[in-house]
DNA sequence: CGGCGCACTAAGCGCCCGCTTACACTAGTC
DNA sequence: GACTAGTGTAAGCGGGCGCTTAGTGCGCCG
């Protein structure tokens, strides 16, 4: 049921018809880029008619804000649970990793409208992104800092190294699918061990 | 001088117009995505009124595949004039992670119209470029096995550890900025350095 | 020097875009 | 049963889009 997926990722969106817009346009976007997409294929693959989608949003752009912005405010969430704990920053990189690379192929549909249309936005929906964005580049940066403090990292440039880490997240949803035949875990495992080689951890 | 660029861009493209259509187009592109660019932008951009465009071009799709394929034509023939050489397998890849890396720097606006706007490539042009993509990861994957057989790497999954090598370089393309204060050559270098150990190079 | 062809422009065609307006239906409330 | 709020539709407006057409200026060749 798309509804039901639509209730997993927007669970604090109501009604149940501003959900379907939001899924129809993601699944829009995703495909053929916010520019490429009319708010008439929204509105049809939502099973309603053009003018119900300004019912429920105030224009195209306000639906990709309200997609962008939940996106990255749960991945920023994802990263914020683990960086605090009460654990080596070794092991909590290692379960960043994994979690935000698993969230990128589990989710590729959602994660390529959030990293790859952000442009698309209106200059204060933008800002309001970048600020999360900034936020989730400095947490992991912390974490891989307070590694090389405790000595089990090594690396020469905190940011180019947080960059990197970031970089092989992200671009798992550009090139993951469904059909890649591995699973969203099991390639976030994966890459939390490349990752840890990659910055030098002692093994 | 801009023409000068173009030069260096896209030496075999004749008439100069045509260069400089290319170069406007590149510039369009990369800031605003293809579909939010309109061919009188593009004209305009390059000095000539919007009919000039067709002079040169059959249409906006064209130029972006004249932009696109050049473009992956040129990271193809670098990944492979090193990869045949007679050096370790080892000597290759950081090679190869140096000169990609570098490129998607020092051309950062070529390459995200190159990496990003490949969805907007009308279908038989796509699958042009899509091969050349394909070519260029295969590559990429043999040379890491070759070195996981000279016993100087170590992976789980060739396809895994090639898709991460590419996307740290591709990504590159996403976030470099003539303000990273890092130039492209070292930024190669260090790039270099987070890759080996990545794949579990013996030091 | 006449004629040709290349590079270019002014004007505009037909289409489809984002969004608005005017109106209709339904469920809940007193 | 009248009223209201919420949710939807049919129709269409104004504008900008990709691209075409008709015509112009100019350098080059016999």
């Amino acid at each position: 049921m798309t509804s039901a997926l639509s209730a997993e990722l927007w669970p604090e969106v109501q009604p149940e018809a501003a959900r379907r817009l939001m899924l129809a346009a993601v699944e829009s976007f995703a495909e053929r880029g916010y520019h490429a997409t009319t708010t008439r294929d929204i509105a049809g693959a939502a099973g309603m008619s053009p003018a119900a989608l300004y019912v429920h949003f105030p224009s195209k752009a306000a639906l990709l804000f309200a997609i962008s912005h939940s996106g990255h405010e749960q991945t920023l969430a994802l990263v914020e649970s683990v960086a605090y704990r009460d654990d080596s920053a070794r092991d909590r990189l290692r379960m960043i990793v994994e979690d935000f690379v698993a969230w990128h192929a589990r989710r590729h549909t959602v994660a390529r409208v959030v990293q790859y249309e952000l442009q698309a936005l209106p200059k204060k929906e933008y800002e309001v992104v970048a600020d999360l964005r900034r936020r989730i580049e400095r947490v992991v940066r912390d974490v891989i800092a307070q590694g090389v403090e405790e000595g089990s990292f090594g690396v020469n440039d905190l940011r180019t190294a947080a960059r990197a880490v970031l970089s092989l997240g992200v671009d798992v949803a550009r090139w993951y699918s469904d059909r890649t035949g591995k699973t969203p875990k099991a390639l976030g495992r994966e890459y939390a061990v490349l990752v840890l080689r990659m910055l030098g951890a002692t093994v």
